[in-house]
DNA sequence: CAGTTGATGTCAGTTACTGACATCGACGCT
DNA sequence: AGCGTCGATGTCAGTAACTGACATCAACTG
């Protein structure tokens, strides 16, 4: 047995999102978290790079999940269809969290900072689907407004996922609002969502 | 005249934007900014709720601009035709402006703490959007993902027209992106940009 | 078993930000 | 003119996020 408890990342992670929880984000200090983990409050530091960065570990392999479904899709597939088998695989993965996404979205949502923060983890998934796109030869202008469009699809379903009595799995929630944007860009006027 | 100098604000959103442009965002401190206005740094936070806050006084009226564009469109316009006369709007105020937003742009993307400002006043700006689209009757999510994407069509189109020796005038820029996302969302395989 | 390593603890320091109270020219009222 | 209020600023003390430097000590290594 290791000299400390293991999992100390994760022992932060829980602790700071209960706390969040309990007493709102900015009424908890970075000392109560890591002495509800057991730890001190620089060792918090070294693990997150700052208070609001503990309620976004998962950002990386979120954003690597999505990149490689949409670099694996078939080649000769329309960027918009790379980017909708992307969106099918990282709405599986929520599916089975719903609770603990609510949970932490709520969070979130309470709080102008972590807002920012969840904002800018976003922009930096249009980055790399923008990347990931120019790598299968789109060109860099039509790659990034797909990049935009696919985040944007992706907010707007999960927002309906996670919030009020939305009964329907979000994939489908996130394929629907992909071809509500299409009808939308198209300009018909004002079509109601018909699902 | 006054007790003091008039034009607090502004003196302390130049001596702001000079210093940052100098040393950095983070190597610039609120006192130092106060100092070069002549004030004191208490008087910095009673003008600004924070740091970064002083580079963002005109979201307010950007915000305004563009709401009131989409609002006084022909009732008779669809979603995206709208919001294409918010995006006119708002692209000839930057024309005039492009060194001033250049500068401020250079020092915005230096730093993260800076993006993230910008990003959530994006968003906000994406919220208005959405309540004034649904105040012509277009249905929740159609305001939603029509206001996000107008969104990104100005961030493409305006990070186009910022960087590099773009000479077209943003206007025309966000024409021609808001005309590429259109033909993307029908889905044809990775158009080039053709003008 | 001695030396090294790596995760944590300890401590002092900087700086963003806030609340409470003091100051004093401008302005309106008499 | 004199007086009282007001509003913008100054002063000062305090909290908490974050950082750098150094100490500790179990586990591993040879």
């Amino acid at each position: 047995m290791g000299r400390w408890e293991p999992n100390t990342r994760e022992r932060l992670a829980k602790a700071a999102l209960d706390l969040y929880g309990e007493r709102g984000f900015e009424r908890t200090t970075v000392a109560e978290i890591a002495k509800s983990a057991g730890l001190t409050e620089r060792t918090f530091f070294r693990h997150y790079a700052d208070k609001r960065e503990v309620l976004f570990s998962g950002a990386i392999e979120f954003e690597q999940l999505f990149a490689r479904a949409v670099a694996d899709a078939p080649p000769s597939a329309a960027p918009i269809d790379a980017l909708a088998s992307g969106l099918d695989a990282i709405c599986a993965v929520f599916e089975e969290r719903r609770d603990f996404a609510r949970k932490r979205q709520a969070v979130i949502s309470a709080t102008a900072e972590l807002r920012e923060r969840e904002l800018i983890k976003l922009a930096s998934l249009a980055a790399a689907l923008t990347e990931t796109l120019r790598g299968r030869g789109v060109p860099s202008t039509t790659a990034a407004l797909t990049a935009e469009t696919g985040v944007a699809v992706f907010k707007v379903a999960f927002e309906r996922w996670i919030t009020g009595d939305e009964a329907r799995p979000l994939g489908r929630l996130a394929r629907e609002s992909l071809a509500e944007l299409k009808a939308v860009a198209v300009g018909g006027n004002a079509p109601a969502s018909e699902v």
